[in-house]
DNA sequence: GCCAACGTTGGC
DNA sequence: GCCAACGTTGGC
C-alpha cells in the first residue's frame, strides 16, 4: 500500500470540514506532478492531512475512498480527483517546525517542495508521524 | 507584508 | 529549445 500527504488551507478546506463531511472529493488540483499523484492512489491508501498556512502541522489521517476521476470542477484541461475519507484526528498535530528537525520526516517531499499539494510518503516516514503523534513529549 | 521557490507562458 | 517575465504558493 502507499502513502501520501495531502495539503490544504484551513481557511479554504479545513481538517473540520473533512470531519464534518465524512467523504469529500479532492478537486481543484491544477499542478501535473500532483495529478499524477492523485492517479496513483489506489481505494484504502491512507493519507495525512497537513494544514498549510494558518496551523502549518499534520492534523489528522484519512483515507482514499474512490480512487481518480475526472475533476467535475475543471473546465478545461486534462484533471483529476479523488475522493477523501476522514480516518481519524492525530492525538497531538505534528508541526512543521518538529518535521524539519525530524531525522526521518526532514527529507520528506512538504519540506523539500512545499508547494506541492498531493506528495508520497514512506511508510517510514508515515509511521514516524504516527509516532509523534502520540508521544506526550 | 515580504520574499523565495516553483511552474507556466510567451517571445525570440 | 531557451530563458525572461509573470503568477501562485507558502513559510517566515
Amino acid at each position: 500500500m502507499k502513502h501520501w500527504l495531502v495539503k490544504s488551507e484551513p481557511e479554504t478546506f479545513s481538517w473540520a470540514d473533512l470531519v464534518k463531511e465524512g467523504v469529500t472529493a479532492w478537486t481543484g488540483v491544477r499542478n501535473y506532478q500532483a495529478r499524477n499523484n492523485l492517479r496513483s492512489m489506489r481505494k484504502g491508501d491512507l493519507a495525512l492531512f497537513y494544514h498549510s498556512g494558518a496551523g502549518r502541522e499534520i492534523v489528522g489521517v484519512a483515507r482514499v475512498a474512490r480512487v481518480a476521476y475526472p475533476d467535475p470542477t475543471s473546465r478545461e484541461g486534462d484533471w483529476s480527483c479523488v475522493d477523501i475519507a476522514h480516518v481519524r484526528p492525530l492525538d497531538r498535530p505534528v508541526g512543521l517546525q518538529i518535521i524539519k528537525a525530524d531525522l526521518i520526516l526532514g527529507t520528506m517531499t512538504l519540506v523539500k517542495n512545499s508547494r506541492l499539494s498531493v506528495s508520497p510518503l514512506t511508510g517510514e516516514q508515515l509511521n514516524r508521524v504516527l509516532e509523534l503523534a502520540r508521544s506526550d513529549e
